[in-house]
RNA sequence: GCAGCUGUAGCUCAGUUGGUUUAGAGCGCUGGUCUGUGGAACCAGAGGUCGGUGGUUCAAAUCCACCCAGCUGUACCA
């Protein structure tokens, strides 16, 4: 007994019967970048390890157990791509676009590589949409970027997502008010959840996402970043607020909401759906990142960005009751049985096709009833037929599949053309 | 990472308190009834070391242990 193989934990394969989904998120994204005047960038599946390490912090979740980090034969430290935002920054500084006109709109689709415990929407490896414009403050930008991810979800039927909408401070003002924060919980340290004990030393923000039954108590009496915000970043935050709501987006504003990566800083937000609890229902995130740049060796320049899990999307999508029919997998199929029948059926197929039909021949060996049926469950509107007598008068059985159409004998050498006129 | 649930044909599932040698059904697939005409019907066939390994037993799909995978929650995140 050979083993068989079956695609390695946390991957899928994307089989045909789900194309359609992809292919309409793709199209969308695509089209929803044109319409915001952003440009493709494609970045390589790996970088870098120190990319990640120093760019997306390495205290992070995401670069500290999570991964896919390996040596290459040349002694090199790399990482499989876990997200793309510090890729986007590596891509903006090494081929200056500094000196580009700014700021620099990118847009991508790319796969992402997490080690951690899959689950339904959650994977090893999946793929996201991502925008990220660098080099603009304008809180105009970030309405800018949640509207694309609420156009996106709009035109591929999803309803009922809400905007949370955040803002975390600029990284100076925010020492302060962690240092608060830190002050307001010491007291009740032994009370806490560990997870929550282990927060208040290495990321005392998270304190207040814990989920924990025990921390709960603490959490409304604690003080709230939102609420004391630096006059810049307040300013900044009203009027993203006011962008959103002049056009229509839904957000509320979520005090709690701490995303996991350090650079963030001022506008952070996630796309949920309205009703789904899930854990990792969550489709769409991002935020603002004025100081990464600098980080990864630039001059300060800022920047923000989003991913979405185009997996998510498609299970919202679903879930939205969006579905596809069935595509036809040709549009003649070529029935044959007879002497000689197919080089007369291959070179038929081939001028079909440069008349831009798509054309799939039987199979030489069935019956005809066995490739009737075959040209039946293919979709196709036409089957040509080919057997001893069209060989022997040199004329093929246009039969239409479809309609109520006659069945009708067409040379051979007229056939693509009869076809090919009326596609 | 932690906790729980699940695992029988490609898919959806039966399988009685462990006990008849070749483990079943529907759908799907292939073929036939109809050696030249699809959609319907009927008939037949292929396809499973019952997730894997080890153990208990005269006997294991059924009981036990471990492993693997999926799902759910949680930590995180898209």
């Amino acid at each position: 007994m050979t083993t068989r193989y079956q695609a390695p934990r946390g991957t899928q394969d994307v089989l045909p019967e789900m194309q359609p989904y992809w292919q309409a998120v793709l199209d969308q994204a695509r089209e929803v970048a044109r319409l915001h005047g952003y440009h493709r960038l494609d970045t390589p599946m790996f970088e870098q390890a120190g990319v990640f390490e120093k760019g997306s912090g390495d205290t992070t979740d995401i670069v500290e157990k999570e991964m896919y980090t390996f040596t290459d034969r040349g002694e090199e430290h790399l990482a499989l791509t876990p997200e793309w935002t510090p890729a986007s920054c590596r891509a903006y500084l090494e081929h200056g676009m500094a000196s580009w006109p700014q700021p620099v709109r990118l847009w991508t689709t790319h796969p992402m590589f997490r080690y951690d415990r899959p689950q339904k929407g959650r994977y090893r490896q999946h793929t996201q949409f991502g925008c990220e414009v660098i080099g603009s403050e304008d809180a105009l930008v970030d309405a800018e970027v949640i509207g694309i991810l609420w156009a996106l979800y709009g035109r591929l039927g999803i309803r009922d997502v809400v905007v949370r909408l955040g803002s975390i401070d600029d990284h100076g003002p925010r020492r302060d008010y962690v240092q608060r924060l830190q002050d307001y919980y010491r007291p009740h340290l032994e009370k806490l959840s560990e997870d929550s004990k282990r927060r208040f030393e290495r990321n005392p923000l998270r304190l207040l996402d814990s989920k924990d039954e025990r921390d709960q108590p603490f959490k409304d009496a604690a003080p709230k970043l939102v609420d004391m915000l630096s006059p810049g970043a307040q300013a900044h935050h009203e009027t993203v607020m006011a962008a959103l709501q002049s056009a229509g987006i839904a957000f509320e504003i979520d005090p709690l909401l701490v995303r996991g990566l350090d650079y963030y800083n001022r506008t952070v937000f996630e796309i949920v759906p309205t009703e789904d609890e899930r854990a990792q229902s969550t489709i769409g995130g991002g935020g603002r990142y004025d100081g990464l740049i600098e980080i990864l060796g630039g001059p300060p320049t800022p920047g923000i960005g989003f991913g979405s899990g185009i997996e998510r999307i498609i299970l919202e999508m679903q879930k939205n009751g969006v579905s596809f029919d069935a595509a036809a997998s040709a549009d003649v199929y070529i029935v044959h049985r007879a002497e000689g029948s197919q080089p007369v059926a291959f070179r038929m197929a081939a001028e079909l096709r440069k008349r831009g039909l798509s054309t799939v021949i039987g199979e030489s060996g069935r019956s005809f009833k066995a490739q009737m049926r075959a040209a039946n469950a293919s979709g196709a509107q036409q089957a040509i037929i080919i057997g001893d007598d069209e060989m022997a008068s040199g004329t093929a059985v246009l039969k239409p599949l479809r309609g109520d159409a006659e069945q009708r004998k067409v040379p051979f050498e007229r056939v693509a053309g009869e076809l090919g006129a009326g596609a």
